[in-house]
DNA sequence: ATCGAACCGTTTGATGTTAAACTATAATGA
DNA sequence: TCATTATAGTTTAACATCAAACGGTTCGAT
């Protein structure tokens, strides 16, 4: 949003942060890509295969809660990574509505490989700022956040 | 991206202050959609009516750079915007390359309609922080923003 | 016990998103 | 001038994303 709207002072401030905070967020976004694509997989495949190495399987279910994505999406996703076999789906027989999804052994040895690369691109990225100055953002954005989606 | 990965202390702290940044922006932008969507249009056709409202007609090439998005990307939403008859392009005679989007009377009608609603659905999500605060966000976002690539 | 509500996952339709290949136009330099 | 190079925008293929409608499963209240 720009800056030329003629808003009263506090919706000025405001509108000024969310923009710095949107379009930084989403540039570190656009430099940290290519650190997972050039291994073949997406930033949202990433995101799932991490999850599960660092967790454990997980339903899709739990797996929409710790990435806020919509349910249809979570299916789509592993859709593409079940077709690339990196992960498989097995059905809960506790509650035969869910099915969890597993790493392959490709696809542990996959997410194992380049994690780390991801991390220290990550790592990189943030050491613009000072220890201090990381944890007063996490400590700002903490309180931004706070709902998921439907 | 997990906490539970073993990294250094640094490591830890950059990516327990990236996830709180990611999540919390997305968290954001999800809950402020609705405010957007319900008059019709999505967040990037809002993005590309606000920009050129508050600063004029621009080719595709200049609201690139300012929404950080591909021109395949900015062909394809503006193509959807002159379907709902939003904007019209207009040929630059002066470099016939480039063509100058400009709004319709409607789409300025829309767009001048919905923009303070926004404005105020952002001013009221960023009200958590206080004016300090929202300062100190954008100073540490402009910094990251610029972060040069490993 | 059963019936309706709640929940998990899939599917569909519309849109967004990018990279890469492509077309058209403009600028540069020999 | 003419060839090379650079730029603006379009198109395509693959994937992401959501809302909403749908089917199957479980749970709860009567």
């Amino acid at each position: 949003m720009g800056t030329r709207y003629q808003g009263s002072p506090d919706e000025v401030r405001a509108l000024e942060a969310f923009i710095k905070l949107s379009r930084g967020t989403q540039s570190m976004l656009t430099r940290l890509k290519p650190h997972v694509t050039r291994h073949g997989i997406t930033p949202t495949q990433f995101g799932i295969l991490e999850t599960i190495l660092h967790v454990g399987p997980l339903n899709q279910r739990e797996l929409r809660r710790k990435l806020l994505l919509s349910k249809g999406n979570i299916s789509v996703v592993v859709n593409n990574l079940v077709e690339h076999k990196l992960v498989k789906r097995v059905r809960d027989e506790a509650d035969r509505r869910r099915t969890v999804i597993h790493l392959t052994a490709g696809g542990r040895r996959l997410i194992a490989k380049i994690f780390p690369q991801v991390a220290a691109a990550v790592t990189s990225e943030l050491s613009t700022l000072s220890a201090g100055e990381q944890e007063t953002l996490g400590r700002l954005m903490k309180k931004l956040g706070r709902a998921e989606p439907a």
